[in-house]
DNA sequence: GGCCTCA
DNA sequence: TGAGGCCAACGCGCA
DNA sequence: TGCGCG
């Protein structure tokens, strides 16, 4: 390996890394740099044929033989970089604050020469003994048996340099170096910010989503201690923290007492201890300076605790985690279904969870699935539940989903590239896409064998601030409408504020005519309602109107199907109704996940008949 | 949620 | 190993 | 010519 790689990644007029140099010849040295870029590591260097054989080491060499430290072999580095202490500028390859850790003079085991070195290095086996400052005695580079070429393990051999207890190498780093990477990393962002008053607060952390610090009374201090915002963004959890704000040193500190939510876990009900336990690891792991762990419960003067091991704490902490992380498998003939973090909590507020998602949709999959069918998918997920942020997915990888999911190909003119849907026609399909983190079910409105013919005319009824009575006489109104044309149409609430009005139609038309074909219903039913009613499709002109949307009949819209969960509070559910429940007292939040198998216990599926059913258009027009 | 990439 | 990034995109009315 | 929309 030459120094191309080396060169190529960086600019030498922003950085002032060395751009070459030469080893001499006499001994051999290494260097081992603690870099606090992106994400803290260290760069452990061996001088080889004059340049510097490098590899990043996450967590840093241990004296402990029992740590096998993963290090990722990384491009040469010219000689000279072993003397590079300083500021890497934002923007360039690396970006950060490097600093020598230790630095010294290494040799081969069993005088091999130079030679034998690179041997091992090659053969992915390099035994070596240093001579640092810190690191010294025999040292062990292994290359792993994994796929990835790169990793090696950094192991320390058992001699009289080796150390028994635990080692840590940031207990060996000085609070200044420590300090100049943090501040490097907190310059860019924000000024710092006068003193003010020490306050008690809540953190909530997320795994997306930014952190929030709220005092007591309800004031949000995410500007104001902005520098602990940052730090706890670290905690990559979903989290409530009880703590206290304090200026110390002219920096602000958190000092951290309770835990009142974990991973969507509501744990307030869980003993003080064990919630203490769980902070702690949380906070040992997060590792920052300016958050702070406190033993104690509320008081006026913390004092810092060292951390330490509490054998008896960390089990039963883990323990809790391990009872809160369930998993299941689903079988379905050769159709395996693994289903994950099933107590994990989708609707925080109302506690329900992923497993009670998933067990609601096995018990519907019968009524569902007939909606389903063989119809291309857009999957809207939510795998950190309703609060966090969703994503959609179009495309599917089948190297990575199992060989049984069905998908469908269909061409999109606009990216030129094919598009694998997800096609669900079956309860496994159903499960693992709802493991995925799908709380709600998208289909499109046709099938994809004939991606342009429309199975359905959809008529959404989408109020916005408009009384729930006035969405019913809207939806009576179109009801009456549609009785005179002969069509059959069926209804539904979508789950969230409106209805959907469904009209199963025979598969020889395209999207325009079905488009065009609910505008015109649409527009009798506004001369009908004129003033509570919208055709427009800007927001701004709909206000305290019920869009009548009819853009939805088009190729690749989708719109939630019957008995679909939606990502709302109270875990709503777009329910089947039958047209005489059209009357006052009907809302859409009546029908949810908890309810809904009563409801089809008592009414049936309203929706059974709806494939039977296929309306003609045209015919209807000339009545 | 899961997979890939990078250090 | 561990953190971060990625995971959609129709086409039409309007400024 | 681009943005917002569901
Ligand atoms: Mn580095
Ligand atoms: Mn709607």
């Amino acid at each position: 390996m030459s120094l191309e790689k080396y060169k190529q990644k960086r600019d030498f007029s922003k950085t002032e890394e060395p751009v070459g140099g030469k080893g001499k010849r006499k001994t051999l040295s290494f260097v081992v740099q603690r870099h606090h870029a992106t994400s803290l590591h260290y760069d452990f260097r061996l001088e080889m044929e004059g340049v510097l054989k490098s590899w990043a080491v996450p967590k840093g060499p241990s004296l402990n033989p029992a740590d096998k430290r993963l290090a990722m072999m990384v491009e040469d580095h010219p000689f000279d970089y072993g003397k590079f202490e300083g500021e890497i500028p934002a923007g360039n390859y690396g970006a950060g604050v490097v600093s020598i850790f230790d630095a010294g003079t290494y040799t081969a085991l069993d005088k091999g020469t130079e030679n034998d070195l690179l041997k091992g290095l090659h053969d992915g086996s390099l035994k070596i003994k240093l001579n640092g400052k810190i690191l010294k005695g025999e040292f062990a580079l292994v290359r792993m048996k994994t796929s990835e070429q790169n990793a090696w393990l950094l192991i320390k051999h058992k001699d009289e340099y080796a150390v028994t207890k635990k080692f840590n190498i940031e207990d060996l780093v000085s609070k200044e170096v420590k300090k100049k990477g943090l501040d490097f990393k907190r310059k860019k962002k924000e000024p710092r910010k006068p003193e003010v008053e020490p306050d008690d607060a809540l953190a909530y952390t997320s795994v997306k989503t930014k952190v929030k610090l709220i005092s007591r009374n309800g004031i949000d201090f995410s500007s104001r201690y902005k520098p602990i915002v940052e730090a706890l963004a670290g905690i990559k959890a979903e989290a409530v923290i009880d703590g206290e704000l304090v200026i110390e040193d002219a920096l602000p500190k958190f000092y951290v007492f309770d835990l009142l939510s974990l991973n969507n876990h509501d744990i307030r009900d869980m003993d003080l201890l064990k919630r203490k336990a769980l902070l702690f690891e949380l906070i040992k792991k997060l590792d920052h300076p300016l958050i702070i762990y406190s033993k104690h419960e509320r008081a006026d003067k913390e004092e810092e605790d060292v951390v330490q091991e509490q054998e008896g704490e960390e089990i039963e902490s883990r323990k809790e985690t391990a009872v809160m992380e369930t998993d299941r498998e689903e079988q379905y003939g050769k159709k395996i279904v693994k289903l994950t973090n099933l107590n994990k909590l989708y609707w925080p507020v109302e506690k329900i969870s992923k497993g009670q998602l998933i067990d609601y949709y096995k018990g519907v999959s019968e009524y569902i699935l007939p909606h389903l069918k063989d119809k291309p998918l857009s999957l809207n997920r939510h795998p950190n539940g309703i609060a966090e942020p969703s994503f959609f997915q179009k495309d599917l990888d089948r190297e990575k989903i199992p060989s049984w999911i069905k998908t469908a190909p269909l061409y999109s003119d606009s990216t030129e590239k094919t598009i694998d849907y997800l096609v669900c026609n079956d309860e496994a399909t159903l499960l693992w896409m709802v493991n995925l983190g799908c709380i709600e079910i998208n289909p499109w409105l046709s099938s994809y064998k004939k991606p342009e013919v429309p199975l359905f005319a959809v008529l959404d009824l989408d109020p916005h601030d408009v009384d729930f009575n006035e969405v019913i006489a809207v939806a009576k109104t179109a009801k009456m409408l549609l009785d005179q044309m002969n069509i059959t149409a069926f209804i539904k609430t979508s789950g969230s504020k409106g209805l959907h009005i469904f009209i199963p139609v025979s598969p020889i038309y395209d999207y325009d005519i079905t488009k065009e074909f609910i505008h015109y219903v649409g527009q009798m039913v506004f001369e009908r309602h004129p003033n509570t009613t919208s055709l427009e499709r800007s927001p701004a002109k709909r206000k305290e109107r019920i869009y009548l949307d009819f853009l939805q009949n088009r190729v690749g819209q989708t719109i939630a199907a019957p008995y679909s969960v939606r990502p709302k509070p109270g875990a709503t559910v777009s329910a089947p109704l039958a047209w005489d429940e059209l009357k006052a007292g009907l809302t859409t939040k009546g029908f949810t996940l908890f309810n809904m198998g009563q409801r089809l216990h008592e009414r049936g599926d309203l929706w059974k008949d709806m494939h039977l059913v296929k309306n003609n258009l045209k015919k209807a027009l000339t009545l």
